[in-house]
DNA sequence: TTGCTCCTCACGTCACGTGAGGTGGC
DNA sequence: TTGCTCCTCACGTCACGTGAGGTGGC
């Protein structure tokens, strides 16, 4: 099912292709603007084709197009920064989104702001949590092996006794 | 798709049901198993019907029938207890029925005891991956908050100075 | 023509969650 | 009849992975 175009701005006139100096990665548009391809995106920020495609189809990167190839300009570089930064510390990608959307450039985004702050706190929450179950999984995990070890030793024969 | 029924030994008499002496959350069988049913089992575990159900059709579990009702054994018990714990240590459910189907009763099982620690090495490594990720998640997550605390000083109106 | 990069479906993965619709015995 | 517990589908979730099949320009 096709998202809801909401505010999808397409450029009705072609872009002239081909006026680019040369072959080079940046491909500069008449605007002055550094366009990126799928591919360099992807080698630059670690990720892969897929993902950035996922991100788009969730509404959280919305690249330009030319013909059907993506070009992502510096604010969408600037947007999947953020994304990652947010997947990094635990968000999901509808809270990521959730956030980024209420970003206004003409404001003081103060609710942005705010929100950003109040689910920061509840996710800082969830690492420790995280966390605690991590050093507590790394306890029994390392507890059984001793176990595992012990069983080892009773149950085959004695190789190599101190010669 | 239905997995394949390998090793299913279905009882063929059907269980005399009824006989139970009182309507108690144990139903002794005639063989005076402890026989668990499914609501018992996710109480005592802490885990949903789903959970036990789905753990069944990946093969982890092979409770007996009482007509359609699931009975849990002792053994059924134990596994649970196991599963749960592998599960906590971050393995797979693919790779905790692996370890668990090379069990022999009747063997030294060193052959599952070996490929059990060489499982936990490599899962402890991962571990220790995740935690060094989890405290770069945190700092991250905790510099983050400080940026946007600084932002909502600057940017909000300063409210309730020092008196 | 080959090679590279891009594209759009669309199903698969993992560990379940969540109804829908129905049964059985007190 | 109501209430409780059990059952079997079967679709949904999350963040992508992984082909399949095709295009476009050097």
């Amino acid at each position: 099912m096709p998202r809801a175009t909401q505010g999808m701005h397409m450029d009705m006139k072609a872009m002239p292709a081909g006026a680019s100096p040369a072959n080079n990665n940046d491909l500069p548009s008449e605007s002055g603007e550094e366009l990126t391809r799928i591919g360099e995106m992807a080698k630059t920020f670690g990720v892969t084709l897929r993902t950035l495609r996922f991100y788009e189809d969730k509404g959280l990167l919305q690249p330009r197009r030319d013909g059907s190839m993506r070009l992502y300009t510096r604010k969408d570089r600037a947007r999947l920064k953020l994304i990652l930064l947010g997947r990094k510390v635990g968000f999901s990608l509808r809270e990521v989104k959730q956030m980024m959307d209420l970003y206004d450039p003409t404001g003081s985004n103060s609710k942005q702001l705010r929100l950003t702050l109040d689910k920061s706190e509840k996710q800082l929450a969830r690492l420790n949590k995280q966390k605690a179950a991590l050093d507590d999984a790394i306890g029994e995990l390392t507890r059984g092996m001793a176990a595992v070890r012990q069983l080892l030793a009773e149950r085959s024969p004695h190789v190599a006794a101190a010669s």
